[in-house]
DNA sequence: CTCATTTATCGAACATGTTTGATAATATAA
DNA sequence: TTATATTATCAAACATGTTCGATAAATGAG
């Protein structure tokens, strides 16, 4: 659990588990997935998958980090065709429920982490969080990289909310029981049109007054989160 | 656990379980203080426990259920008083958080349960639950009581949101480290002015096609929930 | 290669939420 | 009051996440 390399058979064996982990926990659901059957599909004794996970909540944090992975890979591809915010955000979030829908019985893990503010897993916590890291320098691309002409005060904002817009998505997709969850694709599609007017009209000079209100309420309440230095 | 009246032994000492649970909730936090320390000081086996809760999560149930009680009693007066929506929505709002700080270390074990679309608890889950049900009721009462003129479609989605507002608002204060929620109580202060000027905007003439396009979204994408009959 | 050190694994034990079957207490009906 | 039915309690057992101490395997320095 260092920063130094780890010997290729402890690669193999966490790679197992994490296997196995995955199709007992889509299989099963976490709850009902035990640390033991895990244990017995790879091989091994619980108390060996200690050796490798923390905790069985980390073994379900390395799949979100490995869609994150993935994620900003496919967004890489994204980000460089699509110029407008609207579509840019659009793509993005669509592809985070495209790549999270497999792992969806157990996605309400991420919030179970996160509603705890003791967790130092939880992407709401005030201190730094891994996964929210990763995640705010996309949307920090997403923005930067965008057509659209932001007054600076929401420029500083946008990513920020942004994250957390994506992460009302996920809360809405968990509990979506539409077929293909396709109540939260036409959700996207509607929002980020929403999003798209409302950055819109944020340019308009003669409401500049209370956009500046608004943004320094946002500004007042969001935690200082990956404040960048 | 039936609808049956229960024997007054049964009331004192499912009283005692939750008077004994509460001071260790509060005192070692919800995880830390165990079913085998609650039996203890109850004077009883832990098993015996079970016959009054079926989980330990229903005894923090319990307590919500306990502030809501006292909540909906507070605000029968906020309501007979204020008839200003700003006004109504601000009391309304604070005193929940005002009643809810003595179980500040617990609340989040309300998120909890709620992150899980599994668990009939959970104030999300698309069949009915009874904390959202009463907890609607208030806001329904709120909006209907107070002074605003509302076009219909409006009037129709509000009070479900504002619920949604004030479940943002906990979900903000669970996270909130500031000295006695210092930084929860001025964001409710910011964020209703905000709420009046959206609902006095929404009156406008000229902004009624935006807004229709804006209530239909939110009509196709907010759950069923208690749409009374 | 050899030996020392680090790492991985095992099996047992532990902590804790929960279940169970037996027993005692209590309420109810006659 | 007494017999019966219901309810409350108990101790033990169970399920499961996790820890621990010992042992085996792998690694690396000489």
């Amino acid at each position: 659990m260092s920063k130094s390399r780890m010997t290729p058979k402890s690669i193999r064996t966490r790679q197992k588990i994490l296997d196995v982990a995955l199709l007992l926990f889509v299989e099963k659901g976490y709850d009902k997935a035990t640390m033991r059957q895990i244990a017995v599909q790879a091989n091994m004794a619980p108390g060996s998958i200690y050796h490798h996970f923390p905790t069985k909540e980390h073994i379900v944090q390395t799949f979100y980090d490995m869609i994150h992975e993935e994620h900003a890979q496919a967004c890489v591809g994204i980000l460089r065709n699509e110029i407008k915010l609207e579509h840019r955000l659009r793509e993005v979030v669509r592809k985070k429920i495209e790549l999270a829908e497999p792992f969806k019985k157990i996605s309400y893990v991420l919030f179970r982490v996160a509603s705890n503010p003791q967790n130092p897993l939880s992407p709401f916590s005030a201190q730094s969080s891994p996964t929210r890291d990763r995640s705010l320098v996309l949307f920090r691309q997403l923005v930067a990289g965008s057509s659209a002409k932001l007054p600076a005060d929401v420029d500083i904002l946008l990513a920020d909310y942004l994250w957390l817009y994506q992460m009302g998505i996920i809360l809405y997709w968990i509990h979506d029981t539409s077929e293909n969850s396709r109540k939260t694709f036409r959700l996207i599609d509607r929002t980020v049109k929403l999003v798209q007017t409302l950055v819109e009209i944020s340019s308009i000079p003669l409401i500049a007054p209370f956009r500046k209100k608004f943004t320094k309420l946002m500004l007042e309440f969001v935690p200082d989160w990956g404040r960048p230095a």
